[in-house]
DNA sequence: TTTTATTTTAACAATTTTGTCTAACAAAAA
DNA sequence: TTTTTGTTAGACAAAATTGTTAAAATAAAA
């Protein structure tokens, strides 16, 4: 007999990623989760027997989510510098969305078991490492450990997202003002990666 | 008659402000702390009164280490390169020792009310994004909207530290191999910054 | 040495959070 | 319809975590 799939193993799914990835809730209680999703607690456990892996089975996605992206974008038939606008726009539209997901990530990384991380296969990041070596040759860009430019690239793109709050009260602005300077930052982070 | 301050109180606030901040337990309990700090768990309660206070006096304590710090580096009569020299140099040190008390903050924020953060004086970040302004119109570095310009340099600081295990993962490098990484990261940071 | 204030400890209580069990309920199959 | 399978809900149990109390230990002062 088939499932009713009425799809709530994966709302429930959904809403802690949500409460987890998006809104930083890192402590969030199986009640708070379960009351999120408008769902009775047992569900929770009817279809993931336990809090820790209910957390397991959204970091699973969330990484295979991640590789997928890391793949597709990293070994797309572009020039390097289309690649690089394209990861630009497409990992800052996930970190809009999820801005506490790599956090989360590290700092459960403990609890969770380091097999989860090997779900990354570093080989795309290689190759695209391999490419930016290269454009350092022609002097596209500035000679560094391509670990470097990975860094910043990714750095630049996260981490005012996770510290908005922050830089919301250091800069006086409201949230709506800090959106439009998100909005403007791929065209800053382009800038200053790529020499003129 | 005066207290024996026998230093327990701040040994235990420097060994939650370590797990917390340098390790990145964030859900630390009260016998975790009071194990590391090697007191019993009431110790905790007695200088304390509950978990909650505990947490609330090192995030004072730290967030007037961190007005400070900004305060020192960004009014200090130095030319601007220079001083932004000595802004990463300062910063990166603090960061390597304690790289989550950030991300740290901006989680609990909802938990600990947001008057925590009104410690932070924007004065002196102010009149430091006033000088990089005047630089731009110099020429010395891209025109941009100020605040990106601290944004970047507070990203290019921070993130690889908070991200650390996860690039050692990605990049297949040991942990010594990638502190040797970070220390090039002031030199990368500045070229990247600065126009040549 | 006795006193006194402070600090530390052990035992216990309360609360919060997680997990289990059983029964009720719903929908498709027999 | 009855049976079977899958899903949801309520009540309860267990575990983990926090908080309290009272007593013991410590060290300086009288």
């Amino acid at each position: 007999m088939p499932l009713k799939n009425t799809g709530t193993e994966q709302h429930i799914k959904d809403t802690a990623k949500r409460l987890l990835f998006a809104e930083g809730k890192l402590h969030a209680t199986t009640q708070e989760i379960a009351d999120a999703a408008g769902v009775n607690r047992t569900s929770l456990h009817y279809y993931f027997r336990s809090r820790d892996q209910l957390i397991a089975a959204i970091f699973h996605d969330a990484m295979h989510d991640l590789s997928q992206r890391l793949n597709t974008c990293m070994t797309a038939g572009q020039p390097f510098k289309a690649k690089t606008e394209n990861i630009i726009a497409v990992f800052l539209r996930h970190m809009i969305a999820f801005p506490y997901q790599e956090t989360f990530l590290v700092t459960e990384i403990n609890t969770l078991g380091q097999q989860l991380m090997s779900d990354i296969h570093s080989e795309p990041v290689m190759s695209y490492l391999k490419e930016a070596a290269d454009e350092m040759e022609k002097g596209t860009i500035t000679k560094m450990n391509p670990a470097h430019f990975l860094m910043n690239l990714f750095s630049l793109l996260s981490y005012p997202l996770i510290m908005a709050p922050l830089y919301e009260q250091l800069f006086g602005v409201s949230g709506e003002e800090f959106k439009a300077l998100i909005d403007e930052r791929g065209r800053v982070i382009m800038g200053l990666l790529f020499k003129k």
